[in-house]
RNA sequence: GCGGACGUGGCGGAAUGGUAGACGCAGCGGACUUAAAAUCCGCUUGGGCAUCCCAGUGCGGGUUCGAGUCCCGCCGUCCGCACCA
């Protein structure tokens, strides 16, 4: 063997190997159990950043692990290839979207080669390949079939210079972010997927999610957002009915007002005929949108002069239109109960409206004026006529069955979760396979005419979808009667794309989405993972999915991520010229600079220099401020470049800090003092694996059993993802090794922690098992472990005086009570440390600790 | 405001209610070397600076023979949601 290790030439030498002998191609036919190991598929921006190496370098060590245990393992890799960043690239550069994206896969896929993931490349697909998404277009229209696709007028954010419709988060300040131009609402008609259908069943599903996070089960659940309560109708003073919902019906004797949104047909109605109410109604609307604002955003109202008639006690509560009751959830309309609820009393407070107490800690508390805030707690009903006296869960029982008796209301549960709206004015998306006929209405593509495809010959040079201006794509004949049609020019927004790419992976006939029989066979993944920014969004969407392509008979799984891991970021310090301020713009999350603190003050690692006096920037010899740790990210210039690392280091040095040290879930700090150590790491691993001496005699059972626990505890901690944990049992196994003499029992352990080391630093282990083994390390087995080796047969004890440690003892294995009491009180120091005091209490756990209480 | 997570050496972090600080990084001392790098050995929570003793896991209480771990109350940091009736 060579003194060294030399990554740059055997990383490529590995790599091209187990390319050639297909390794890590996933058998459909194998007999072995199966093992479904998934990273989110990374959208391609044309570079892997360092946080995909983190999460694909976890689920590779799983993967191959799994391998050495003898599974069949599918582990695959593919392009969330649709999307807005193409387009933009398109605007800017005057690049075809498809061929920029083509040429980043490319890069990118380059790059994870590079790191010797054990992928089955033959799987990859990128979500704009016809193949794949005419596939989802097919799907789509088996929803649609099944009446769980929809159209309805949606309002969206219009950018009228961009001629597009932003997302939420792409409105800032009521502004679009690139246009810079006012956004409009606008109403248009769009494509709804009806998640809202399953609510219930995604709800429920959450409690069979034993192994996903905690944390990512609760954001879901309050997402869907369940609640129960009662709908009913009011008498207005005009005659018509208004619908409210209240989750509080216990409270009905407190009601002193009803609400109307701004957008609620009683509060239009009463805007046509009244300019004032017109305006209101119109500063309701134009109200902001930003955190900052909806907090501090007062409570205001518009008399309607209307009135409601209370169902019991028939008095008549005024009608608000109210700028914090929203249209789109429940009915658009309230009745407000001052007392027990923090915004209707702000309201009433400010309106003079009566605060009416309903609920009190005691019958007797019935008159207890309110301290300045509503009261939402639990109690007692008080003041509310039939339901006097009764808890409040009673309370809601009751009314609820004397509404429903007397038929003006009824009980009624609630989802915060809305239908999903599909819709993209964009080119780069999949195109919705519709055809909009004027005599026909809108037809489904007819599914032999699958795929939709994308035209190619595309204008980018003025703003909007190019699909709608296309001289030619749209016109069509109606599948229906014939007659010139028009082709649906939305296309489906990219979380479709990634709501079933995981079920393609698994199965990809050509003729149709995926196989029934064969996704039963891999599926549901056994462990995904991941980044937490998509533990709502993607996560219940890919649920919905396949609970949706479940109820329609296309699949046999209900959840598809058994278990669940969120990995965290990796960060890196900050650094800045000193005296540059931090601008308001960075306080919170603002990624973006604001005009008068340019960007260039930031400097990135390889600008600074780090020495005994401080840090100072190597151009100007100024000195620089050392900034918080943060998420890496461009603008913060605290960026490291993952092929410069593996150029410099190797592909195994970075595989193996990214699973060092910090627990997986939490932030990995980066530093450069760190990956030195790493690559320093590899070479003593190499200079051990050299001293393998087949030949060599003699036992070492101390370092027998060393070796067996380490290779027990790392198969514990791998299966746990606790990646940190393994990387420290294998230093300690390393070292045993160096301390060790020569002998058979040497040579043993060198191997052994050649393969335990070889999921997570496959290069190196390749190299060197060409010397030890046979064949490849990727083929071969998990050590065997002998039981009996993993217990120890001495133990060292604590002996504690009064709690306090005095001594230790090293005994055998399963020394009797008594004389581990008759040995620590033998001890010199223990003695000392009784002074002469009489032992009250002798408290013994075998093989743990002896406790003297004086 | 609501919900959640987390506070352990200079840093990242280990610790089924039972020897706190495993392991790594950084630092210090030494060996090797003409020298450096690399490597190897040792030390490294604070204090008294002695085999040893005292204190110590954000703060204050409690349960227990024994608490980083369990309970109660604070403080702090981070994350998510947010007028959801």
């Amino acid at each position: 063997m060579n003194e060294r290790f030399d990554p740059s030439q055997a990383d490529e030498r590995w790599q091209r190997a187990w390319d050639e002998r297909e390794c890590f191609r996933a058998d459909d036919a194998s007999s072995k159990p199966r093992s479904y190991v998934l990273e989110m598929f990374p959208y391609p921006s044309g570079r892997i950043h360092i946080g995909h190496v983190r999460n694909y370098t976890m689920g590779d060590v799983l993967a191959r692990y799994k391998r050495m245990k003898g599974f069949e393992v599918l582990h695959p890799m593919g392009w969330d290839a649709f999307g807005m960043p193409a387009e933009n690239a398109a605007m800017e550069k005057g690049v075809h979207p498809g061929s920029w994206t083509r040429e980043n896969i490319a890069n990118m896929k380059a790059q994870l080669k590079r790191l010797g993931f054990a992928l089955d490349w033959s799987r990859e697909l990128a979500t704009c390949d016809a193949d794949y998404y005419g596939q989802e277009q097919a799907l789509f229209l088996d929803l649609y079939e099944a009446g769980l696709v929809y159209r309805k007028e949606s309002a969206v954010n219009w950018d009228p210079v961009d001629q597009t419709v932003l997302a939420n988060e792409q409105v800032i300040d009521g502004r679009g972010w690139r246009s810079g131009a006012l956004v409009e609402k606008r109403k248009l008609s769009q494509w709804f997927l009806k998640i809202t259908d399953f609510a219930e069943e995604l709800l429920d599903g959450l409690g069979t999610l034993d192994d996903w996070p905690e944390k990512v089960r609760l954001m879901q659940e309050n997402w869907i957002g369940k609640s129960q309560g009662m709908q009913f109708a009011f008498t207005l003073s005009n005659g018509e009915k208004l619908e409210v919902y209240t989750t509080r019906p216990d409270t009905i004797f407190g009601a002193s007002f009803v609400a109307v949104a701004a957008d609620h047909p009683v509060a239009q109605a009463v805007a046509e005929n009244s300019a004032e109410a017109q305006s209101f109604v119109e500063t309701c609307r134009a109200g902001g949108t930003t955190a900052a604002e909806l907090e501090t955003a007062e409570k205001l109202g518009f008399d309607t002069g209307l009135t409601a008639r209370h169902p019991f006690t028939g008095e008549d509560l005024p009608v608000y239109i109210a700028n914090f009751v929203l249209m789109d959830y429940g009915t658009g309309a309230i009745m407000a109960v001052p007392g027990h609820d923090q915004r209707d009393f702000d309201f009433a407070a400010k309106y003079g409206l009566p605060i009416l107490r309903v609920v009190a800690a005691s019958a007797e508390d019935a008159g207890k004026p309110f301290e300045g805030e509503a009261e939402a707690g639990d109690g007692i009903c008080v003041n509310s006529d039939f339901i006097d006296g009764m808890s409040v869960a009673e309370a809601k029982a009751a009314v609820i069955a004397r509404a429903e008796r007397e038929g003006w209301g009824e009980g009624k549960t609630q989802y915060r979760l809305r239908d999903w709206g599909v819709s993209r004015q964009r080119y780069w998306g999949t195109p919705i396979p519709f055809i909009h006929c004027d005599g026909c209405g809108v037809v489904p593509v007819p599914k032999e005419q699958l795929p939709v495809e994308l035209p190619e010959d595309v204008d980018f040079s003025t703003p909007g979808n190019p699909l709608l201006r296309h001289a030619t794509w749209k016109h069509v004949d109606c599948p229906k009667c014939g007659k010139p049609a028009t082709r649906e020019t939305d296309t489906l927004d990219t979380f479709v794309d990634s709501s079933w790419y995981f079920l393609r992976f698994a199965s990809q006939p050509d003729d149709k989405p995926f196989d029934r029989e064969e996704i039963a066979r891999w599926l549901p993944v056994e462990q995904y993972i991941g980044g937490i920014e998509h533990a709502i969004l993607h996560l219940l969407y890919a649920r919905f999915w396949t609970r949706a392509l479940k109820r329609i008979g296309k699949l046999d799984v209900a959840e598809p991520f058994a278990s669940l891991f969120t990995q965290g970021m990796v960060t890196h310090e900050t650094y800045r010229r000193a005296g540059t301020n931090e601008p308001a713009a960075m306080d919170g999350e603002g990624d973006f600079d604001s005009d008068n603190e340019p960007a260039s003050k930031w400097l990135s690692p390889e600008e600074v220099e780090k020495r005994a006096d401080g840090v100072f920037e190597k151009a100007t010899g100024l000195p620089v401020e050392v900034g918080r740790v943060v998420k890496m990210s461009k603008s913060k210039k605290n960026v490291v470049d993952p092929d410069q690392i593996v150029a410099t280091y190797g592909a195994d040095a970075i595989r193996w800090f990214m699973l060092s040290d910090s627990p997986p879930e939490r932030d990995l700090p980066w530093s450069e003092a760190g990956i030195e150590g790493c690559g320093r790491f590899v070479q003593r691993l190499w200079r051990i694996f050299s001293q393998f001496d087949a030949a060599a005699q003699g036992e070492d059972k101390a370092l027998d059993r060393k070796r067996d626990q380490t290779v027990a505890a790392v198969a514990v901690d791998i299966e746990a993802l606790s990646f940190n944990k393994a990387v420290a049992r294998i230093y300690e196994l390393a070292s045993a090794i160096e301390k060790a003499e020569p002998s058979a029992s040497r040579s043993a352990a060198i191997r052994a922690l050649l393969l335990v080391v070889a999921p997570m630093m496959p290069h190196l282990a390749e190299e060197a098992w060409a010397t030890i083994g046979r064949g490849l390390v990727a083929d071969a087995a998990w050590p065997q472990v002998d039981a009996a080796l993993l217990v120890e047969d001495e133990v060292t004890i604590a002996v504690q005086v009064k709690g306090k440690l005095r001594d230790t003892l090293t005994v055998a294995k399963g020394t009797a009570k008594e004389e581990l009491e008759a040995l620590a009180l033998a001890s010199d120091k223990v003695q000392r440390a009784l002074d002469g005091a009489e032992v009250k209490k002798v408290i013994v756990v075998p093989d743990r600790l002896v406790n003297l209480v004086a």
